[in-house]
DNA sequence: CGGGCAAGTGAGACTGAGTATCATCTCGAT
DNA sequence: ATCGAGATGATACTCAGTCTCACTTGCCCG
């Protein structure tokens, strides 16, 4: 019981391949979508699920738009850093943690509090859109 | 003053009040409960309304809670900052725009996007309640 | 190379947030 | 006081996400 791993799954292969399929952020329903059009047969339930897992294997990421949805992005494990999503196409890159991290020590000091965690999201117009539309 | 095209209405009063009574965070779920409790004749969808006007207005900002819970705070109109939430207690306290800015214009030039708007949410521990557990 | 069983699945019921509709009400300019 | 645009609230609806439960399947171990 309760070992360590996870069993690699015929679902949660073809909801893998889903998300690689997809460019930039896209929500559960999405996906859920993508696997109605295409008839396989996997349930929602399970595409809510494998979401999940994989945000925990760190190789998803979920995010929230402007809007209040929620979206996930694919992004590398174990490498703190933040997006930049795309207002009009919905393309996203990663980016290095700016100097996020000496800022909080000084609001550490300055305020009292002891800032555990923060999330940081950034939203604008992604080289290729900027071309198009400067035309 | 209540012009510029709004009125000053009774409902809307009242779930002003209801914000006032919260401390920190909250969602329109807590104040619907709230209205409830108190037997208000507060209806669900013009407490909706009322948060949505509010926000339009800048008195409240919706935030993403990283259970992924839409929450309000209110705040000062008219002034960019950011916030950090108590895990434990739910208060809510404003800070400066850190040394954001400065980091955005690098990332502009290094990547070629162009950054419209972010968010930034921090999360921690206030000094009370930092108090609270270190004893 | 099976056998066994916990982990995983899917259908569908359920919950709860948020929106839409619409007949009725009310704020506030005149 | 009048009156119409704007606001309200009851209700229905939609849609994301969770839960349940009987059934299936990956995979560890003999």
């Amino acid at each position: 019981m309760g070992r360590a791993g996870y069993r690699l799954t015929e679902p949660r292969r073809v909801v893998a391949e889903l998300v690689a399929a997809r460019a930039g952020h896209f929500t559960a329903g999405d996906l859920i979508e993508d696997a109605a059009a295409r008839d396989l047969g996997v349930g929602r339930a399970t595409i809510f699920r494998a979401l999940e897992l994989f945000t925990e294997l760190e190789v998803l990421e979920r995010i929230d738009l402007p809007t209040g949805d929620h979206a996930y992005v694919p992004c590398l494990p174990q490498h703190h850093h933040h997006h930049i999503v795309c207002d009009t196409c919905g393309r996203v890159t990663e980016v290095e943690d700016l100097g996020l991290g000496s800022a909080i020590e000084q609001i550490e000091e300055r305020t009292g509090w002891e800032v555990g965690s923060h999330r940081l999201e950034l939203f604008g117009r992604c080289p290729s859109c900027r071309a198009d539309q400067d035309r």
